[in-house]
DNA sequence: GCGACAG
DNA sequence: ATCTTGTCGC
């Protein structure tokens, strides 16, 4: 059942996020607290997590969560969680961590209890960390909440700050020539906000890094780039592709079956995450279902 | 009113 | 985020 958007917050809730933001910032730690982040070939690192969150198409409910986990630096799949929720809050830019974040703070509670060992030692989180209206991207959001080091990775620039994608930004683009070539994104009060980064040889459309958590920004960088087989980082790439297929084997593909491809998909049963305030009220059990 | 707008 | 197939280039 497909269901249409979320109520947009009123006023009053922005200014509740905003003061959230506020408090949850003074917890950020943007430099290297774990020894593989200063080594060179970061010796010691096993372990490197994706989340990610996709949608069902014609529902702005209706999403998949979901958190991998992979080996490092051999970046195969060693861990996956998606399941399907319903949204409560809409997209609005500056407040993206509002929407996501706690699907993916649950995804990592799941991990905690079931595999303990298998928890990451670092996140690769779709969207940005400082580089932020508030300077609290979702990276730091979900980085203080687990406390877990996170890195914010960003397809698009967020132009706050002073930052902008015009003609000086995209000539700069066009001299990072191989992959790993990057320059730093400085804010208007001089404050290195992140960087961009050429993650691929062949992809010449820069990714936005910036410190989530618990990292520095040189490290996330060189970090980012070590997970790097196409321009998205592994773990996000997986978990990005991973929650589109779930939604495919969960959904099913939509319209008849073309002749002779009438083989039947097997449909799964999606798997729905408890949920806050989605709760049957407690007591009584529902009432059956009457005559009216 | 106009432009911007991570995912 | 999603809508969407083939196609041009290395």
């Amino acid at each position: 059942m497909a269901r249409e958007a979320v109520a947009w917050p009123p006023e009053e809730t922005l200014s509740l996020w905003k003061r959230e933001q506020a408090r949850l910032k003074a917890l950020v730690v943007d430099r290297d607290t774990e020894a593989w982040q200063r080594d060179a070939a970061f010796s010691g690192l096993q372990r490197v997590g994706g989340v990610d969150v996709s949608f069902v198409k014609g529902d702005s409910v209706s999403a998949c969560a979901s958190l991998v986990v992979l080996s490092y630096p051999e970046l195969e799949v060693v861990y996956e969680d998606c399941c399907m929720v319903s949204l409560t809050a809409p997209y609005m830019s500056g407040f993206l961590a509002f929407r996501e974040v706690p699907f993916l703070e649950d995804a990592v509670q799941r991990l905690r209890e079931k595999e303990p060992r298998l928890v990451p030692q670092v996140l690769l989180v779709d969207g940005n960390g400082v580089l932020h209206h508030r300077g609290f991207g979702v990276a730091c959001h979900l980085g203080v909440l687990t406390d877990l080091p996170c890195i914010g990775v960003a397809k698009k620039l967020l132009q706050v700050d002073g930052l902008e994608n015009n003609a000086q930004h995209k000539e700069k683009i066009r001299l990072l020539r191989a992959g790993g070539d990057s320059f730093p994104l400085i804010g208007g009060s001089g404050t290195v906000l992140g960087m961009a980064l050429r993650s691929h040889d062949h992809s010449s459309k820069p990714l936005y890094i910036s410190v989530g958590h618990k990292i520095s920004l040189e490290a996330a960088v060189r970090l980012t780039r070590g997970c790097c087989k196409f321009r998205i980082p592994e773990p996000v790439r997986q978990a990005d592709i991973r929650s589109r297929d779930y939604i495919r084997r969960t959904l099913g593909v939509p319209g008849p079956p073309a002749p002779g491809q009438e083989r039947s998909q097997k449909v799964q049963k999606p798997k729905m995450c408890p949920q806050e305030g989605s709760e049957e009220p407690e007591g009584e059990g529902r009432p059956p279902e009457g005559h009216s």
